[in-house]
DNA sequence: CGGTTTTGACCCGCGC
DNA sequence: GCGCGGGTCAAAACCG
């Protein structure tokens, strides 16, 4: 069959020609695909570099004026020696824990919320608003600095608090009395503050997990049953550095077994990640308020609240109540703060009520503090966890969103990856976000400063990883754990210090 | 094997 | 002075 065969092999090759020019056409058009994907992976580069840039910017411009108010503070502190209740009556005063406001700033506009220098600033509308928001005090600020600054665990004098009125919720940790001979050696270095006194800082988050992460390392000597309450209460020491003097005790809150009560004592005497130094600046921020109050006949609790409720260890959602319980301890000289992070609308009444019922009298300020942001799409798994998840930055949630892979392996990833869009959202329209940077900066320039302004770009690079890790941490299913298994720390505080590494 | 956790004992301050 | 309770120690167990 020849002439069949002469006639099918033509037609065959137009078959293929045909093929040939279709599979062609194909993988151009893929090479179109591919290209116009490249494209857009360009665009989007360039605006990861341009968010790079601005941040860059952003964080030059915001360093400059933090060391402006250093030095504002350094001469002030000079002058203003008597500080304290007056500082709230005060409301000029009330600007620096608003790290980047200062006071011959010029007001920003509120809208450009990409600019980091910017997102700080304050305006005054809303102190006055959210008032309370007294974070803003530059008193206030200078105090987390000097304690940061000097990195020294003020724990030169100690004194007994024998706080029992808490002793049932275990928020108020008596401090050890023998604090002074297990960290001996720091006592040593600590240059006598004078009137030094040793403040607490209880931090109350939602957390499954036995531990709050907040960064650091922590190993545990010893455990137990507090009076009144059958949750064992644990105590931990930071073993980042053998000699830090830094102690937490954590415990369950028995009225809810929810809400893990993690009391931090002491200062960190060496560099800590990032992760670590965001809760330790609040802490440290959060004691020195306590500290440089109680200084005054009516410790510190004005001001410390004030600091407080500025620093928005917070939520964005007005419903979400930060609350900040001031010295509940029978003895004003050794102060416990406490930082309500359940952010439970309807836990905060009853923590309020229990509370403020130990040391009302001795708290002539509101605890309830509202950190509110202009919109209230915060997912209530964010409430009921009180895990302080910020999303990601203002500037581009794409770039710095790196919970969201880990989120993903969370059993509330769903939940959380609405919450980080919510977060962002949040954020970018919240002006309290920049007093919760402010703290975070004070420490990290001021005192964490201390821990980090010597080292090298490596170690930076260190903290990346870090970051990463917190960034894991912060997202796993159990938000607040120890040791890169659990809790996550406000992670806020992680977003800005990825900002600072950037540049 | 080194680091961490557990856990009973001990220390110390405070109130009575 | 005694008892109570919080905080710490330290040896053993545990774990990776």
């Amino acid at each position: 069959m020849p002439n069949s065969n002469s006639r099918t092999a033509p037609e065959k090759k137009v078959d293929e020609s045909v093929g040939y020019q279709e599979i062609y056409s194909q993988e151009e058009s893929e090479l179109e695909n591919a290209r116009a994907e490249m494209g857009e992976v360009r665009e989007e580069n360039a605006r990861l570099k341009l968010t790079l840039q601005h941040m860059e910017k952003d964080y030059q411009s915001l360093q400059c004026r933090f060391l402006d108010i250093l030095r504002q503070e350094a001469s002030k502190k000079a002058t203003n020696v008597d500080v304290g209740v007056h500082r709230i009556e005060e409301p000029n005063q009330l600007l620096s824990l608003c790290l980047g406001r200062s006071p011959r700033e010029p007001k920003n506009d509120e809208t450009n919320t990409t600019n980091f220098t910017k997102l700080v600033q304050v305006d005054h509308e809303d102190l006055n608003a959210n008032l309370t928001l007294g974070l803003a005090n530059s008193k206030l600020m200078e105090l987390p600095m000097e304690l940061v600054r000097s990195q020294k665990p003020q724990e030169t004098s100690l004194e007994e608090p024998k706080d029992h009125s808490e002793a049932g919720a275990g928020e108020s940790l008596p401090p050890s009395s023998k604090t002074p001979k297990t960290t001996r050696n720091e006592d040593d270095e600590v240059p006598q503050q004078a009137n030094a006194k040793r403040a607490r800082v209880s931090v109350r988050v939602r957390c499954d997990t036995p531990t709050m992460n907040d960064g650091c390392q922590w190993r545990k000597y010893g455990q137990k049953i507090a009076k009144g309450n059958p949750c064992p209460r644990a105590y931990y020491r930071c073993t980042v550095a053998p000699a830090c003097p830094v102690r937490k005790q954590v415990q369950r809150c028995y009225e809810d077994m929810s809400i893990l009560i993690t009391t931090y004592e002491g200062t960190h005497n060496h560099p800590l990640p990032f992760t670590a130094s965001s809760m330790a600046s609040t802490t440290a921020a959060a004691a020195s308020m306590l500290l440089s109050g109680s200084s005054t006949s009516q410790p510190g609790f004005g001001s410390t609240a004030t600091l407080l409720n500025g620093s928005n260890f917070g939520v964005f959602d007005s419903s979400i109540t930060n609350q900040l319980y001031l010295p509940k301890s029978s003895n004003p000289l050794l102060p416990t703060i406490t930082l309500d992070l359940t952010a439970s609308p309807s836990s905060s009444p009853i923590h309020l009520n229990r509370l403020s019922s130990s040391f009302a009298s001795a708290c002539p300020f509101p605890s309830s503090l509202s950190f509110c942001s202009s919109e209230s799409n915060i997912s209530p798994n964010s409430r009921g966890n009180g895990y302080l998840k910020y999303g990601s930055l203002p500037f581009d949630k794409g770039s710095f969103n790196l919970d969201q892979p880990y989120a993903e392996k969370n059993q509330q990833s769903s939940s959380q990856l609405s919450l980080t869009e919510s977060l962002t959202k949040a954020i970018t329209s919240d002006p309290n976000f920049k007093s919760v940077i402010a703290v975070a900066l004070s420490s990290m320039v001021g005192g964490g400063a201390a821990t980090h302004r010597n080292q090298g770009e490596g170690e930076r690079l260190g903290h990346h990883l870090k970051w990463s890790e917190a960034a894991h941490q912060f997202t796993s299913h159990n938000p607040l754990i120890q040791n890169g298994k659990r809790c996550s720390t406000p992670s806020i505080f992680n977003r800005l210090s990825s900002s600072d590494s950037q540049k």
